[in-house]
Order: structure tokens, then sequence, then C-alpha cells
RNA sequence: GGAGAGGUGUCCGAGUGGCUUAAGGAGCACGCUUGGAAAGCGUGUGUACCUCUAAAGGGUACCGAGGGUUCGAAUCCCUCUCUCUCCGCCA
């Protein structure tokens, strides 16, 4: 969430920021929220001088007591009785404001980057980097939907059967094919200088509300209603939520997780006849990176976050473009969102692969996520967290992109980890 | 799932209504001491909000969370939550 000094402070900035999401009233929320910090901040003042009072007539009734002045302590009392009166009425109004602040700053989305493009939709995300070659497929070339089915290494009516539509199984070669990928991401994430970490897949609410995805997406995540759990719809909630409530020592910073994990998305309302096969699906597997950094080095660790997802799409050869997601398309916590998108060539798609993001303040806000500085002033950090990558898509593209008439080229990368290189 | 015991500061740990401004210890920082170090001695050592400010200072809240009793609560009462131990179940 924003943070209250920085929408007083730079309160423009905020206004335009917000009007580019499309948000119409974006002033209106934001003196809503001014106004009802300041009312807190009156509120407050009042009840701490009052408390203050009242703290030391408990002294005073306490000394008069044990002088044996019972008549001096009781005048002491009837007086503290009516500021008694009065502060329980002026704590309940402050903790209205709170609730109410909390309630208004829940809802506004993050500040776009400057170099966010206004937008309404993904159709206006800009394309900045394209990379690879289109490959030209021979003459009876299949979707990936096809040749799962010509090599039986993705089930999905199996799926159907035990669990439902989105439910994949994956099989034999296929299985082993997605096994590699996971030992090659994590591989390269590691060489890379992240540490691995291997989190829990269901969560709680506070780390629903630590990284922004509680209120805003509840509907899209599954909920345990005997534990009030979530399924992790990513791996980002559990891993950035390893360091709420944490105030850091410089010298812990930076810092660089990757973690490998099953996501489960509901995709409500989201299915339809355009998503076939791996496209989109309930639950998938996905090798996430996640770092905190100092403010100052957060755009350069974005920029090398792109590096490291760019590298490893180059390793497996497939064609992928960069876009720019413009503010239509931009997370609600984002402040800026570099999309990867590999081209799977026999449905002649774009399908996104990885979403790389730098939050700045806005989840460490809510995450209370902190470091000292040499002044051993606490200041916030800056929270980022990439896909690298997805994998249902990938071999998605690896598919379609290799195949030929006696089956489907391993990436030449990925032939140690699965010990084959044809699947056929 | 059943029974019991607990949650105090960076850590250990005392604390059953005002002598607590959270004892004592450890750790850490700074200073004294030393040729240097250790020991010793001294001082300091959390978070949030507010106020004041050049700086310092001051106020309030926080002893798992939320309510309650009381002039006054870490301490008493209620609800919730988490942890630990034993039993049961179990990869």
């Amino acid at each position: 969430m924003l943070q209250v000094a920085n929408i007083i402070a730079e309160k423009d900035r905020h206004v335009k920021g917000l009007q580019k999401r499309g948000i119409k009233n974006a002033e209106v929320l934001l003196n809503e929220v001014i106004t009802l910090d300041e009312e807190r901040k009156k509120t407050q003042q009042a009840l701490d001088t009052n408390l203050s009072e009242a703290n030391s007539f408990a002294k005073q009734i306490g000394a008069l007591m044990k002088e044996g002045k019972r008549d001096e302590a009781e005048q002491v009392k009837s007086r503290n009785a009516e500021l008694k009166a009065v502060n329980k009425g002026l704590g309940e109004q402050l903790s209205e404001y709170q609730k109410r602040l909390k309630q208004a700053l829940y809802n506004i989305p993050n500040i776009p980057h400057d170099s966010v493009t206004v937008g309404k939709s993904d159709e206006d995300n800009v394309e900045i980097d394209r990379t690879g070659e289109i490959p030209q497929l021979a003459e009876g070339a299949q979707p990936h939907w096809d040749l799962i089915k010509k090599y039986d290494i993705i089930d999905f009516e199996l799926g159907i059967k035990i669990t439902g539509a989105g439910f994949p199984v994956f099989k034999g070669k296929g299985a082993r094919l997605q096994r590699a990928l996971v030992n090659f991401f994590l591989d390269e994430a590691v060489k890379a200088g992240y540490a691995e970490v291997q989190p829990p897949i269901m969560v709680n609410e506070a780390s629903g509300y630590g990284t922004g995805q509680l209120p805003d997406k509840e509907g899209q995540m599954y909920h345990i209603a005997s534990e009030n759990m979530y399924l992790i719809p990513t791996a980002e909630i559990p891993i950035t939520n390893l360091y709420r409530d944490v105030i850091l020592s410089e010298d812990a910073l930076p810092i660089k997780h990757v973690g490998f994990t099953p996501c489960f998305r509901r995709e409500a309302g989201s299915w339809g006849s355009h998503v076939r096969g791996l496209n989109r699906l309930h639950q998938f597997d996905k090798v996430e990176i996640v770092e905190i950094r100092k403010p100052e080095e957060s755009y350069a660790a974005l920029q090398e976050m792109c590096n490291h997802v760019s590298g490893i799409l180059k390793k497996l050869a497939l064609p992928f473009r960069t876009l720019r997601l413009c503010s239509g398309d931009l997370g609600f916590t984002s402040v800026l969102t570099f999309d990867f998108e590999v081209y799977s060539a026999a449905q002649e798609k774009w399908l996104e692969v990885s979403s790389v993001s730098n939050f700045e303040t806005f989840q460490a806000n809510r995450l209370k996520l902190r470091y000292k500085d040499e002044n051993k002033k606490s200041i916030l950090l800056h929270t980022l967290n990439g896909s690298a990558l997805a994998l249902p898509r990938i071999i998605a593209a690896i598919l379609e992109n290799n195949q030929f008439e006696g089956g489907i080229k391993v990436p030449e990368v990925l032939i140690p980890y699965t010990g084959f290189d044809i699947i056929d």
C-alpha cells in the first residue's frame, strides 16, 4: 500500500499516476486519505494528552492512598472519571479513523513508473525487444494439444477424471521434460546468485495481505475454508512473506531467492475456447525469483532479472519478445512490469512465460519490511519478483517449435537433464 | 483428535495490582584502562505514532492478539491465536 507521507508530499505525482491507470476520481481518493490521516492525528494528539494526564492522576491517587488521605484521593478519582469517559470516546474515534484509513489505502493501487505508457489492455503493451527467429514449420505441423496425444506425454482426460479440467497429468517423457526444465531453471538461478528455498504452497491470510493478493484478488485464489488458508497462485507470496515484519541489517542485502512450486489459479470467469491445451491451467509449475533491494538499487536489479530471464530463453533457443506493460495491464501492486512471451509456432501465438516486476515500497509497507541505514534509521525496502520461468507454456512452445516428422527435438541445453534427445 | 504446560526486550530469564521508569545476565556499540588484547569498570542499546527541533528533548502505545475489571494491569477475568510436551493417528 502507498505511504501516506508520500501521498502528502507528492500529491500531484500520485494523482497523475492513478489517472494513468484510468482512475478518474484519483484526487478524491487521495484527499480522503489525507483527510482521514489528519483526523487521525488530531484525535491521537487529544487522546495522548488526556492519557498523559490520567496517568499522572493514577500516580497521585496511589500516593494519596499511601498517606491515608482518602478524601483527597476520592476527589482526584472523580476528576479522573470524567477524563476516562472522554478518552473512551476518543479511543473509539481513533480506531475508527485508523480502520477507515487502512481500508482506503488497501483499495488504491501502486503508482506506475514514468516509462509506463497509458493503455487499456494487453493490446496496448509496448514491445521493446524481439530475440530469436520464428521457426518455419513443415507442412502438417501440429499444435501442442495434438502433439501431446500423439506422443502420449500429457493427458488432460485423465486429469479431468481424477481432479477436473485444467489439471493435466504429465506422463513418461512429458513428465521428465518438465522435471528437466525445473532443474535447469533452478540451476541457472543458483548460478546467478539466487539462494534456493522450498516454501509451503499454502499460506495464511496475513501473507495474502502482505504481498497484496488480498483483498484485491480474493476470488482468484483457492481458499481452504477448514483452515482459512489459500493455495498459492505464485511462489512470490510465501517467499516474499519470509521477510514480513523483518528489519534487515544493511549487510544482509541484497536478498535474492529462487523457489520452485506448483501454482494454483481459479481463473474464475476467464475460461474460454481461446485457451486450449497448456495455455491456461488451474495448476501449473513455476520457478520464481524474488529480490529484496535498497531503493536506490531496485531498478538496476529489475534489469538484471530481465537479463536473467532472457538469458534462459536464449539458451532454450526459443524466439521471444519483451513487453513493457501499459497502465491498463499493470498489476495492482506493480510500478513497472516487463512480460516475456515466447512464440509458439504451430498455434502462431505469443505466450506469456514470465512477468518481472518492481513493486518499490508498496509490498514492503504492508509487510513492514525495512533495513537500518548507517544512521540507524529504518528504511522501507523495495521488493521485486519474476517468473524464471512458468513451465507449461515453455513446454508448449518447445513441442510446437521443435517438431519434425520423426518427433520432437529436445533443446540442446536440456539433454543432460532429460537423458534423451528426442520425444517420439 | 484427547490431555497438560506455556508465549516478557536482540537472546536467556525474573516478575500474582502502585517500590517496574520491565530486575538480573548474555550479546552488541562507545568510552576508560592496556604496548596490544582479554578481564574489569562506566555509559548506551527495541518498534510505531505524535510533538519540538539546528541538535537534544518531551508525550502516548506496545510484555502473543483483542476485549473487560480497576483510580492504576506484564500481573486479575473473558475470547481468540500460536508454540511446546505426552497420548492417538500418520508419510
